[in-house]
DNA sequence: TTTTTTTATGCAATCGTTCCCGATAACGTG
DNA sequence: CACGTTATCGGGAACGATTGCATAAAAAAA
C-alpha cells in the first residue's frame, strides 16, 4: 500500500505556477509577490501540504534525526536517559531513533551502520559490554561524523563525553559500607572492557585503601555479559561464597546486577549481607530489604549528551575542542546497607 | 558538519562506467558481464559503499521503517513489547522508530504526524490514556495508511489489533482473591477512556457476579493520567479508605499503579490487604511482600502486532479483512494476594 | 557476406525539493 | 530613446538510486 501525499507540484499545477515559485512562496521568499504568496499559502493549507522530509534529507544531506545506541531499553538507567535525550531533541526539532545492542558488539556495529546509512545527523552511544573493537566508530569519527559518548565511554576516541562520577559514587558507597562496620566487601561488576567498570572499581579500591582495608582480588567478580545472563550473576555470588574469604557485604555495579543479586541473596537466605548497588530503580523502598542505591542523574546525562551532540551537528566548522561532562551521583541509604545485629544460627 | 559518503557515482567515475551499469552490477543483474560485475563489486567493497536509503525511500516511496507510539518506554510492559517489535522488524528488514506520548493526547498526535511525515511505512500504536479524539488517526487510516493497534486499542477504527485477554486476566485475578476469602475487593484502574480499562473492569465485575458478590462502584477508582502522577494513585487509595466500605483487597490494573499502590500500602502499614496487579515486572519476588501479578505476554504481543503491520504494508491490494489477536495472560501467585491470619491491633 | 540474435552498456526519466541562473516586464534615469 | 534597476517568475540541474528503452558491438545463423 503506497500512500500519496500532496507535493509542491500539485500546488504548482493547480495554480499554473512553477514549482520554484511555489517553493519560494512557501518559505516566504521576498522575491514572490504578496498576492502569489497568499494564493500559494492558502492552497497549501487547503490541500494540507506537508513538505516531504525524505526529499529534503536527500537535498540537504541531513535528516534532523539523531541515532541512539544503548545496550537495553528495559533498564531503569537507560530509559531515564532516553527521556532526557528526547526532551532536548524535540525542543531542537530533532527526531530520535533508538536502538539496542543487547550488549552485543556485533549488534552494536550493525545498528550504528544502519543509523548512519539512514542518514542520522549524529550518534549518541553508550558502548556494549562486549565491545573491544572500536574501529568502525573511529572511522566514522575521523570522517567527521558527529558522535557523543555517554555513560560507557572510551578513551580511544576524542569527542564530547558525558558520564556520572562513577569513581566518587563507588567510593562513597564503599565507604558507607565501611562506616557501617563491614570489612569484607565484595564487588560484583560489569565487563572489564567498560569504562564504568574501571571507574567504579577504582573508587572501590580507593575507599578500601583510605580505610586501611586490603584489596582482595577474589572479592571482585566480573559479569562479561553485563548481567544479561542471569546465570553469570548467580555464578559470581556462588563463587564469592565458595572462596575462603566470604564477603560480609556486596557492592554491585549495575541495575540488573543489583536486582538479580538481591534475588540470589534472598534465595540463599543471606540476610546479614550488606548490599548497595548502582541502580536507578524507583522501587528501592519496596523490596523485602529496602535497597540502598547509588543513583545516577540519568535524565540529565541524556540531556547533556544531546546538547553537546546538537552543538557539533550544527557547528559550521569542524569541532576540535571537546569536553567531558561529569555529573554527580546520589547515595540513597536504606536498610540493605545497614549493619544488622548478629544472629545465631 | 556534513558527512559525505560513497555514492554509486563515485564508483561509476572511477571505473568509467555509467551509474546504471554500476547499479545493475551491484544488484547482480544478469545483463552485466561477469568481468564488469566483479570489478564493480570489488571496488564497492573497497570503498565501503552503502546504498543511500534516503534516496531509495524517495524513489520507492517507502522507507522500510515503522513507527511506534507508546505511552512510556520506562514501563515493563512496553519495554518488553518493544523488544518483541524489534525482533520481528529486524528480521524483515525494517527499522523501528519509537516515540512516547507520555499519556498525552497532544504529544501522541504530534508524534504520529511526525512519524508519518517522516514517511514511515506503517504505525504501531498503543493509545494514550488521555486520548478521546481519534480523528487524526481515522483520517490516516482512511487514506490507506497502515496502522495496527496493540494493547490499548479502539473500536472506532477497523484494522488489525493485538491485545491480551484482559477480561479473562482480570476475572482470574479477582476470582483468585475471592477464593482466598477476600470479600471487599477494590479495583484501581487506568483512565476510563482506555479499552483495557473496560475489559479489565468487566472481568472484575464478572468474577464478583459469578461468586455472588455485589459490585460496589465506590470500590473502583480511576487514574486519569494512567498513574503518571503519583498523587492520583495515592488519592485513589486514600479515598478507598475514607469510604464506609473499606477494601480488604485491591486489584490494580497497570504496571505503575501496582507498584505505587504497593508503596502506598506499605507506608500506610496496610499489611492485611490482599494485592494483585497487572504488571510485567520481573521483580515481583523481591518485594517486601512478594507480589502476585497478572503477566501479559508483552513480547509476543509486540511480535504479533509487527507481523500484522508488515503484512498490511507489503500487501499488494488494500487490506479489508482485519483480525484481532487475543493472547492469554498468566497469573503468578505470590504472597501478596494470600489471605493472612487476622491480627489484633 | 549479410542478417539476425545475443550481450553488454549507456541515456534519460523519476521521486520531491531547493536554488542558481536567466528571462520578462515595468519603471526610472540621463 | 537607450539603458540600467527592480520585482517576479520559470527553467533546469542537483541530491542518489533504479529501470525501461535504445544502441553498440560481438556472436551466431543464414
Amino acid at each position: 500500500m503506497k500512500f500519496d501525499s500532496v507535493t509542491i507540484k500539485d500546488i504548482a499545477k493547480e495554480l499554473n505556477l512553477s514549482t520554484s515559485t511555489v517553493s519560494r512562496a512557501l518559505r516566504g521568499s521576498h522575491e514572490i509577490s504578496g498576492e502569489t504568496k497568499k494564493l500559494v499559502l492558502e492552497l497549501a493549507e487547503k490541500m494540507n501540504y506537508r513538505p516531504n522530509p525524505i526529499a529534503l534529507s536527500l537535498k540537504e544531506r541531513r535528516s534532523r534525526a539523531i541515532g541512539v545506541v544503548v545496550s537495553e531499553i528495559a533498564n531503569n538507567y537507560f530509559s531515564q536517559a532516553i527521556n532526557g535525550i528526547e526532551s532536548i531533541a524535540y525542543n531542537r526539532g530533532y527526531h530520535v531513533i533508538f536502538t539496542q545492542s543487547h550488549e552485543s558488539q556485533e549488534r552494536e556495529k550493525v545498528n550504528v551502520q544502519h543509523l548512519v546509512s539512514r542518514s542520522v545527523d549524529g550518534l549518541l552511544i553508550s558502548l556494549s559490554s562486549e565491545t573491544t573493537d572500536l574501529a568502525f566508530l573511529k572511522d566514522l569519527h575521523e570522517k567527521g561524523f558527529p558522535i557523543v559518548f555517554f555513560d560507557r565511554i572510551t578513551d580511544e576516541i576524542e569527542t564530547h563525553k558525558v558520564r556520572a562520577n562513577n569513581y566518587q559514587g563507588a567510593l562513597n558507597a564503599t565507604e558507607h559500607l565501611i562506616f557501617q562496620g563491614f570489612k569484607k566487601i565484595a564487588h560484583i561488576t560489569n565487563s572489564p572492557f567498560l569504562s564504568i567498570t574501571k571507574e567504579r572499581l577504582d573508587g572501590y579500591k580507593a575507599a578500601l585503601e583510605k580505610h586501611n582495608l586490603t584489596y582482595n582480588e577474589s572479592l571482585v567478580k566480573y559479569c562479561n555479559h553485563g548481567g544479561m545472563i542471569v546465570g553469570e550473576i548467580e555464578e559470581a555470588v556462588a563463587d564469592l561464597y565458595k572462596a575462603k574469604m566470604k564477603p560480609d557485604a556486596i557492592f554491585t555495579a549495575s541495575d540488573r546486577i543489583t536486582t538479580v543479586c538481591l534475588d540470589v541473596l534472598k534465595r540463599k537466605q543471606k540476610k546479614q549481607v550488606g548490599l548497595i548497588g548502582f541502580t536507578n530503580t524507583n522501587l528501592g523502598d519496596l523490596f523485602l530489604t529496602p535497597l540502598t542505591v547509588i543513583r545516577q542523574p540519568a535524565f540529565e546525562i541524556g540531556q547533556n549528551a544531546t546538547e553537546l551532540l546538537i552543538q557539533i551537528i550544527e557547528s559550521k566548522r569542524p569541532v576540535t575542542e571537546f569536553e567531558t561532562r561529569v555529573l554527580d551521583t546520589e547515595l540513597i541509604i536504606r536498610e540493605s546497607s545497614l549493619k544488622k545485629p548478629p544472629v545465631t544460627n
